[in-house]
DNA sequence: TTTTATTGATTGATGAGTCAATCAAAAATA
DNA sequence: TATTTTTGATTGACTCATCAATCAATAAAA
């Protein structure tokens, strides 16, 4: 069996196999053999490759970054109004590849996990950032600064609330109707803004 | 030492400490022991109250929810106009007692234990219906039913989401910033219904 | 003496991490 | 080319620790 070079191909299997478990059982307390019987390796092989539980879910957390990172800068290349850029922006929160009900669950699973570990919080705040960040470069070019930190700061959070929102299954709304909401929100901001600047 | 009568002084206290270990750690992954300890008990009284861990955590929660159904219910009577009341739920979520770093924490690891336990999973949409409907009764009263809803749904999100920016502790926001946010988005939606309205 | 409160000691299960051993491909050597 | 050596891949078996849950025993109140 053993073949030469398996080690990229083991790791993605188990960063996969760590997610999906994850996401399934919506909680870290998964042990390192059934995220490794789901990659079709034994649990020692884990253990060659990552050294510790700890470090293969914070393996995990990083691909999920890396591919949101991806889907972004893809999606804003594609576009180049200011405008489309923020709509593109909000369409990747949900539409990435990311929003799955599993991948979801993982992402509440890690936030749950950043009050313990101080790296897996230092993650998660990169993301944070990164999407508060996407936001705010669009919008400075339709609105003063300050407001655009505002505008920025709310959508952002409305995008996470409406992902949490989702993780229990409950939400009446769609992902369509999250995107509409939440460009609702950014467009008739900066509208509100323009009436006012033109009225005083 | 054995004194009659204890069995709420004692469900209170290890309630009380599942709460604040549980919001210390982040993580329902806590210990019985832990829990026991911090309410100067032996885990196996723990047991004898509660049955199993998982029930201590439900009544947990359940206690969380109380809380704020109460501070909620406080606060809406101290009021009359919905404009009044729309601040008023809007206050409570941010200033309930539950807003303290160990119990975001705490909201937060529940969220991920909801994908385990469909009970804790039934508790969690008891609280995200409610405070949407609470948002819900008092917007109906000033704008036309499907605008509340949309509105009701992103004042939720936005409330959800920066309560779990919080949690990071990386939201360059405080809590009075937060209260600020989500009261605009909801008067100033409900301005530009008016506006259209009447331009229309 | 019956009931309530309480715990120490124990059990049984589970899971992270280790390690020595195996197997096959590649590289080196004859 | 044939043979040996080295190296990477892989696992079964094991250790050690932890933890939920149990239970029998004790001590005070009623």
């Amino acid at each position: 069996m053993p073949k030469v070079g398996m080690e990229p191909v083991r790791r993605k299997a188990l960063v996969d196999a760590a997610l999906r478990v994850i996401g399934d059982q919506g909680t870290l307390a998964v042990t390192m053999s059934e995220i490794a019987r789901h990659a079709g390796v034994s649990p020692a092989l884990a253990h060659h490759y990552f050294g510790s539980k700890e470090q293969l879910l914070i393996e995990t957390i990083r691909s999920l970054l890396r591919q949101l990172r991806d889907d972004t800068v893809t999606a804003l290349r594609a576009v180049s109004s200011p405008h489309d850029k923020l709509s593109a922006v909000i369409r990747v929160s949900f539409q990435a590849s990311q929003f799955a009900p599993d991948t979801i669950a993982a992402w509440l699973a890690f936030y749950s996990e950043a009050q313990r570990s101080e790296e897996v919080r230092r993650l998660l705040v990169v993301y944070a950032r990164r999407l508060r960040s996407n936001l705010l470069a669009s919008l400075k070019a339709l609105c003063p600064d300050d407001d655009a930190e505002r505008i920025a700061e709310g959508a952002a959070a409305m995008i996470d609330g409406l992902y949490i929102r989702q993780s229990l299954r409950s939400a009446p709304i769609g992902i369509e109707a999250s995107i509409a909401l939440t460009e609702d929100y950014v467009i008739s901001h900066i509208d509100r803004l323009h009436s006012q600047g033109t009225a005083a």
